[in-house]
DNA sequence: CATAAATCACACCGGAAAGTATGATCTTCT
DNA sequence: AGAAGATCATACTTTCCGGTGTGATTTATG
């Protein structure tokens, strides 16, 4: 069966993650006590012996979202051929972030940073973001450029430009949308930089 | 004094307007309707005379939400030479995404999205927007872009590339940066359409 | 087995806020 | 002036939900 200090450990971890899908799906105010307590299959007394209140409940559970989404699409940046990696890339950054998972938490982050701007950092500094760094170096070393930081805000800016509709339930794109935003993107960061 | 009718449609103009300032500040589910009657200066009962529920309230406030929120930046693409009207456009562009207004209508939005979709399309539906239009008409017309739909997607995009981070609390760009990002973004699409 | 801690099941408290009821007061139209 | 309707002031009802209390039951450990 374990011992004690697993079996606590995992009834944090399941109270944890009921807690990230009831916050995810409803939001901070909309999210109820009683259904954490019963989908993590435990009393709401001992979600209370785990979490003093509500609100506490909620920054452990961003803190956790947090440490829990991390998405690899750096991998494809080790392709020999330069064009091809940044396509790769791109796509896969572009399916990444129209699936519902990151969704739901940029929904969430966004409606709640207005009345508690903290949970943002909080979310942040649980979230490993290496992609950065990664891309960092590959745009200094293998494409040359000195200061990759701009190209690399707008290269990213535009492989996002359907997420807003996405977000708002106005469409997705589909398949050929995907691979043409990759490209085009792409193309307008690479022909800039090879410009002069 | 005025008629009858005026007296009612000020009254109804005030609840909305009061309701406008407490969606945007507090959320759907956090707006207060004591609160929302008291700011218009007006009775819970009234309120209730003119919306039967706070969630008609919420719809028909979204849409005149979607009424108000008209801004023009396209004045901007007069002007004569071309590169100038197309970074004043985007600079204006910039400035007026990241004012507190528009973003808190989006913070709205997206919120409300998750669990009722078609407030967004009752936003979009009372909102004139003209500005696309007026960019394609550009873009075709001056710049000679046979399909500029692309063109202006990716434009758009990266002019909103600072919107995210102040969405989230996460920091304002200065003038600098915005300048910059209005000439960067505006260079790439430019040297993409002459590029063949 | 015995003890202590954790958990359960379930009822309960208290406050906040949506929505209603009532009777008084004001405004408009005839 | 007087009737009709709108608005006010205020109190009330109801429901939901965060958080607590109690006593029974399980589980780890000496």
């Amino acid at each position: 069966m374990g011992t004690m200090e697993e079996r606590k450990e995992a009834k944090r971890v399941a109270i944890l993650d009921a807690a990230r899908e009831e916050f995810l799906s409803a939001g901070f105010e909309a999210a109820n006590m009683d259904r954490i307590a019963s989908l993590s299959n435990v009393t709401k007394q001992t979600v209370y012996r785990y979490f003093p209140s509500k609100t506490d409940l909620f920054e452990a559970t961003v803190r956790w979202i947090g440490q829990m989404s991390g998405a690899d699409f750096s991998r494809h940046l080790d392709h020999p051929d330069t064009n091809e990696a940044l396509l790769r890339f791109a796509e896969g950054f572009i399916r990444w972030h129209l699936e519902d998972e990151p969704l739901n938490i940029l929904r969430l982050l966004v409606a709640e940073s207005g009345k508690s701007p903290e949970i943002v950092t909080t979310f942040f500094a649980a979230a490993p973001d290496e992609t950065n760094a990664v891309l960092t170096k590959f745009f200094s070393e293998r494409l040359g450029v000195e200061h990759p930081s701009e190209s690399i805000r707008l290269w990213i800016s535009m492989l996002l430009a359907y997420r807003e509709d996405v977000l708002l339930g106005l469409g997705r794109p589909g398949d050929p949308e995907i691979a043409q935003l990759a490209v085009s993107a792409t193309r307008l960061v690479l022909a800039d930089h090879q410009r002069e």
